[in-house]
DNA sequence: AATACGCAAGTGAGTGTTCACTTACTTCGG
DNA sequence: CCGAAGTAAGTGAACACTCACTTGCGTATT
């Protein structure tokens, strides 16, 4: 890898780490130098400030997300199926990186707005999903916003209570619980 | 109304706008006082500073919304039957203050480790409901930590997406469809 | 192969601004 | 008339960002 290149990777691992552990605003460009082990002044040689970094951070982060869910969801046939490799999929990073999990749930409401309206996000990819299943006559018609929420919902809060300590069990031991939960609140939708 | 705590009750109010609106660490004391039509200095005649501004409306709302929530839950029998007053309430009251709501949403993260271990939060209340249920065998056994992040998530993701403008329903339209779907949640458990 | 050159990367001591909070003083109400 | 409530101009600290300078690396030249 090219120093530059390095670097820049060193200084995104710091600041995730301390944004994820503090919140965005509690940590300084002072804290994120320190942690990557470099000066403050070189962090301006590869972004433009520090909120272009939260933002670049949280996209690339976002984005990658998306594509992999949607990468595995594409293999599969059937609601059913694609629900249980999504939420296996977002179990398994959770586990892999949980500081980035707490770092994109941290900075959302900031952040969303900022996206571009046609990115292929998270939430856009399990639409299209919800959307063909409803096409398909695999579950009952229902508004795709509302039952979009409720499957995020069921995957996302649970992930909340295990970053809040409120839940000890691994993530990956739950995949299947809440696979299945999802499927029945969207099976068992009287739109 | 004493001057005293109707001023109070300014600062308050157009703190919690502001909150929600922007952020607490993008919202100034200067803001706040300007938004309640009195000086700056005046907010410490009130409160101890911002943090404890931010703690004192969090713990406050967060408290009341629990006891309202346990009040009506007591009021009824069967997980069923409760579930619906619980989550009948929670939209009504979102859809009265929604501001309130989008700041408890915020700021969760920084104040839910400060509140004392015994508190009688939203989650604790809810948290007993299960239990009892699964005590009545009303509902399979099952981790209630678990069940409890599910039933959350149902309700939280749905008021989240509509803070975000990603539903347009009142959410009071959706209180039938969210109970049905925690009550799925809850009963078909292979745990 | 050795040397010189140019530029990207890195440094660290500023710098200006913003902001929470203070203080000395005034006003109001019972 | 006294104490609580309110004001407005500070004050100092923190912080994101800059700038003048140095270091290190790849490449071209001899």
């Amino acid at each position: 890898m090219p120093r530059a290149l390095a670097t820049k990777a060193k200084i995104e691992s710091s600041a995730l780490k301390l944004f994820a552990e503090k919140g965005v605003d509690q940590t300084t460009t002072r804290d994120i130098a320190a942690g990557a082990g470099i000066s403050e002044g070189a962090i301006y040689r590869h972004f433009e400030g520090k909120d272009a970094m939260v933002h670049e951070l949280f996209s690339a982060n976002y984005l990658r997300l998306a594509g992999e869910i949607d990468e595995l969801q594409g293999r599969e046939t059937g609601l059913r199926r694609k629900l249980a490799a999504m939420v296996g999929a977002f179990c398994v990073l959770f586990e892999e990186d949980p500081d980035m999990f707490r770092f994109l749930l941290l900075v959302q409401h900031g952040q969303l707005q900022k996206m571009p309206a046609d990115a292929r996000t998270p939430v856009r990819v399990l639409r299209d999903v919800i959307e063909d299943a409803v096409q398909r006559g695999e579950i009952p018609a229902q508004d795709p916003d509302v039952a979009n929420a409720l499957v995020f919902g069921i995957v996302l809060q649970p992930a909340l209570f295990k970053v809040y300590g409120q839940i000890d069990a691994p993530m990956t031991a739950l995949s299947e619980r809440l696979t299945e939960a999802c499927w029945l609140a969207l099976s068992g939708a009287a739109d």
